[in-house]
DNA sequence: ACCTGAACACCGTTCAAGT
DNA sequence: ACCTGAACACCGTTCAAGT
C-alpha cells in the first residue's frame, strides 16, 4: 500500500529535478527520495509480461556487485580480460532496469555506474552524456510493446487496442511519461509503432496527409493523458495517500470553493475527481476516434 | 499527511508557517485560494514589465553585491528595516521572472536566492522545497490567461478560441509545457481557466459526466500536443539547427529507413515532418470537436 | 583500449547562530 | 522574526593518469 509515505526527515529530501535537459552548464539536480517503492495498485510492472522485442539480451542478469572479488581494493585501470565489460548496450539495459526499480530521479551517473558496478567517469565511453542517455531511454520504453500485432481490417477496433494497449504498457512502467513527455523522441522503438498506427489509419482510406496528422494527434493526445494520469498517481504516493483518499480531499476543495466564481467547476466536483481513469480514457479515445470518423466518412463517398 | 510530522529537530521555534500545512501538498501550495492581488494584465509577461501585486517594493535592485557598501563583510542576520523584504509572493515572482529569462533548468534554489540578493537558506522560510515551488510555478504559468473571455453561445467558436489562446501563451513561456506537464496542478489560476472551459461544455448541452470528461480530454490532449511542440523546439534549439534544416534532416532518416519495414513511415516521411504545427493542433482540434460534436448531437433529439 | 581517482563547479536542504 | 554561514550528502562532467 501507498500509505506509508512522508519524504523520510533523515535523509535530505532533495526536490524533484524537474529532469536533466541541459546538455551543458547546470547539471540537472538531485534525486527525490521522496517517492517510495511505487507501490499503487496496478498490474506488475517492472518487467512482467510484455512482450519483447526481437534478439534482445532479454532482462539480463542483475549486475553483479563487485570485480574481483576480493578485498575492497580498488585499482586503475581496467582489471584482467580484455573484453569490455561494458557495452552501450549493457550501460542501457542497466539504465532501463534502475529505471524500473528505484524511478527516474534515482537514474544518475554515478547511481548507473554503481549499478554497473563502475565508476561514474567509465560511462562517458558509452554516452555522451545524461541527456543523450536518457533520450535512449525514453525509446527504450517502446521496446517491449508492438502495435503492429494490433494491426487488423476493422480501424476503430484496432486503434481502441492500439490505444489501450500503449497506455497500459506507459503505467506499467514507472516515470515513463514523465520521460517521455520531456523529449521528442524518433528512435527505431518508436517508429516502428508509429509504423503500424499509419498503416491502420492509411487502411481505413484516410489520405497520407490526413493519416500523419491523425497519427500525430492520436500519439499527442494519448501521451498528455497518460503523462497526467501518471502525475497524478504519484501525486497521490507523494501525499502518502490513497487514491480514494486523495481524491475525495480534492473534491472538498473544489466543492468549497466560491460557487459565484466557479458555479461549474463546484457543481462538477464530483465528476472532475471520479477515480476511474481508464474510464476517462475511453472515453477521450472515442472522442477522437469519432473525430477521426468525421474524416473517414467525408472521404468515403467518393 | 506530510505536513506536521516532522518537527524541526532541534529549534522549537522553528515550526513551519501555520499556513503551510493548511494548505496540504497539493497543486495550489502554501497559499489559499484567495490570492493575493497579481495584476496579471497578461500582455507584457517579458521580464521588467509584469504586474506587481499591492505594497511591493518594486523591482528591487538586482542584487547588489555587498551591503554596507565597504569591504565583503556579509553579516548574519537581516539588515536593518523591520519590513520583512521577502514575501511568498515576492519569492514567486522572481521564480516566474528567473523561469522566464533563463529557463527551467536556471531554476534553482540557489539562483533564485541570488534573483533575490538573497542566500539559498532564506527561502525555506517561504516554500517548503524546491518541489512546492514548482507547484506554484506551474499554476502561476496560468495567471496570466483568462480563457472566462472566449465563452460564448457558439461552443464550437469558443472551444477553438479557447485552445488556439491557450497554445499561444503556453508556447510564449520558456519551459512551460516541461514544468506542467510534469505535475499535476490544481491551483487557482488552472481552476479558473477549467471553469470556462465547464461553462461552454455545459452550455453545449453536454451532460454533467460529458462535460467534465470532456473537459478533461481537452486539457490533456493540449498540453501533450504542447509538450510535444516545445520538446521538438528545444530539441532543434539543443541540436543548434534552424527548424527548417532540423526537419529535413529527420525526413531524409525516415526516408532512409528500410521500406520494407516501415513502408508507411518511409513514404510518408514528408508529411510526417511538415514544418507547420499550427496547422497540425488546429487539425488534432478540430477532430476533438468533431469528436465532441456526436456527442452533443447524440444528446440532443432526446 | 578501458577504467579510475581526483577535481571542479555545481545541487537541495538543515541548522545553529547572529541581529 | 528573519536571514546567514557552514556543513552534509549529493550532482554531471573532465582529465591526467594507471593497466
Amino acid at each position: 500500500m501507498p500509505t506509508d509515505r512522508t519524504p523520510p526527515r533523515g535523509t535530505p529530501a532533495h526536490g524533484r529535478p524537474a529532469d536533466a535537459a541541459a546538455a551543458h552548464g547546470t547539471g540537472g539536480g538531485a534525486r527525490s527520495d521522496g517517492t517510495p517503492a511505487h507501490g499503487s495498485g496496478r498490474p506488475a510492472h517492472g518487467s512482467g509480461t510484455t512482450a519483447h522485442g526481437p534478439g534482445r539480451p532479454a532482462d539480463a542478469p542483475p549486475a553483479e556487485g563487485v570485480p574481483g572479488g576480493g578485498a575492497g581494493a580498488r585499482r586503475r585501470g581496467r582489471p584482467r580480460k580484455d573484453e569490455p565489460a561494458l557495452t552501450e548496450r549493457v550501460v542501457l539495459d542497466a539504465g532501463v532496469r534502475l529505471l524500473a526499480r528505484d524511478g527516474l530521479d534515482a537514474v544518475t551517473m554515478r547511481g548507473l555506474a554503481a549499478e554497473l558496478g563502475v565508476r561514474a567517469a567509465s560511462l562517458y565511453r558509452y554516452v555522451r552524456n545524461k541527456d543523450e542517455l536518457l533520450d535512449a531511454l525514453a525509446d527504450e520504453q517502446f521496446a517491449g510493446i508492438d502495435l503492429t500485432r494490433y494491426v487488423q481490417d476493422d480501424w476503430r477496433a484496432a486503434l481502441t487496442a492500439m490505444a489501450t494497449a500503449l497506455r497500459r504498457h506507459l503505467l506499467a512502467r514507472r516515470d515513463a511519461a514523465r520521460l517521455i513527455a520531456g523529449r521528442f523522441t524518433t528512435g527505431p522503438h518508436s517508429l516502428r509503432n508509429i509504423e503500424a498506427l499509419l498503416t491502420v489509419l492509411r487502411g481505413a482510406g484516410l489520405s497520407d496527409h490526413d493519416a500523419a496528422f491523425a497519427a500525430y494527434t492520436c500519439v499527442t493526445s494519448l501521451f498528455g493523458f497518460v503523462a497526467a494520469e501518471q502525475n497524478r498517481l504519484s501525486a497521490e504516493v507523494a501525499a502518502g495517500m490513497a487514491p480514494r483518499e486523495y481524491l475525495d480531499r480534492l473534491a472538498g476543495r473544489l466543492r468549497a470553493m466560491p460557487a459565484d466564481r466557479y458555479p461549474n467547476v463546484v457543481a462538477l466536483a464530483g465528476e472532475l475527481t471520479a477515480p476511474d481513469l481508464a474510464a476517462r480514457f475511453d472515453f477521450a479515445m472515442a472522442r477522437l476516434l469519432a473525430g477521426i470518423d468525421a474524416l473517414v466518412a467525408a472521404g468515403e463517398p467518393r
